[in-house]
DNA sequence: GTTCGTACTGACAAAGTTGTCAGTGGAGGA
DNA sequence: TCCTCCACTGACAACTTTGTCAGTACGAAC
C-alpha cells in the first residue's frame, strides 16, 4: 500500500526524506508551490507520471501533513490539492536540497531542466 | 550494480536525493562527519548494517566525489574513508535536512536519536 | 444510450534496492 | 596447519517501489 516509507527511523534525515521521497514527490510539490491545483492538472502537467502514482503519493503528502485536500461535492468530483501552513516549512528546505542538487548538475555535466524552470 | 541511482534525473532535487539516498548513505556520512574511518570501524559503528551494503555505499559516495578512499598497501589491507572537499559542500544541506527531519519526528510523536545524537 | 470526464481503488507485474551467503589473498597467531 | 582479520566481489533471494490495466459512480454532452 505504501510509497516508500521504509520502516518509520527514528533518524531525523530519513525522517525528512522519507517524506519527500518517492520517485514523484518533489515535482509535485515543485508544481503547488505556485498555487492550488485539481489533480487532473496536476496529472496533466507532469505527463511521464501514471495517475495511479500521483494519487498514492498525493495521498502520502496528504497523511504526512504536507498537502491539504479539499473537495467541493460535485458531479463530476472536483478536488482541489495545495501546500499546508505545515507543507511550507518544508519548501526552503527543498530550495537548499535544490541549490546543491543544481550545482552537482552542473559538475557532472548534466542539464537543468524540468523542475527548476 | 548500483544502490539507488534511479535514472540520471535532469531536475536538480532528484540530483541531490540520488546522491544522499540509500538506505544507508546519511548515516555513513554522519559517522565519516567526525573524521576519517576504517571500512571495519564504520561497519562495527552501525551494526544493524551489513558489510555488502556499507562497501556498496562507500563505492557510490566515492564514485559521486563525495568521500575520498585512501589505501596503505599493508596487509592486512587498511583502507581510509572521509569526506572530500567537495563532500563538505553536502554537510550544511545534510544539516537543513535534518533540522527539519527533528521537527517532523517531534511532530508524529517519534523518538529521536541513531544519527543525531 | 453510448461516451466522456473526474477522482479514485484493487490486483498484479516489472523494476529497483537491500540483504544473505559463500568466497578471495596473504600476514599473523594458536 | 588451521583459523582469524581485512576489504572486497559475485550470485542470487527477499523485499519495496513503480507502473499497468481494469473497473467504480455519477452527471453531462452528443
Amino acid at each position: 500500500m505504501p510509497v516508500s516509507k521504509k520502516e518509520a527511523s527514528p533518524c531525523p534525515i530519513d525522517a525528512m526524506l522519507s517524506v519527500i521521497d518517492g520517485r514523484w514527490k518533489g515535482t509535485i510539490l515543485w508544481r503547488l508551490s505556485n498555487g492550488p491545483m485539481r489533480t487532473s492538472e496536476l496529472r496533466r502537467s507532469i505527463p511521464e507520471m501514471t495517475e495511479r502514482m500521483l494519487i498514492r503519493h498525493l495521498q502520502e503528502l496528504v497523511q504526512d501533513g504536507i498537502l491539504t485536500r479539499r473537495q467541493e461535492s460535485s458531479v463530476p468530483p472536483c478536488v482541489r490539492y495545495s501546500i499546508s501552513k505545515y507543507g511550507w516549512t518544508l519548501v526552503p528546505v527543498l530550495e537548499v536540497i535544490c541549490g546543491w542538487g543544481r550545482n552537482h548538475l552542473r559538475r557532472t555535466g548534466a542539464a537543468c531542466r524540468v523542475v527548476s524552470g
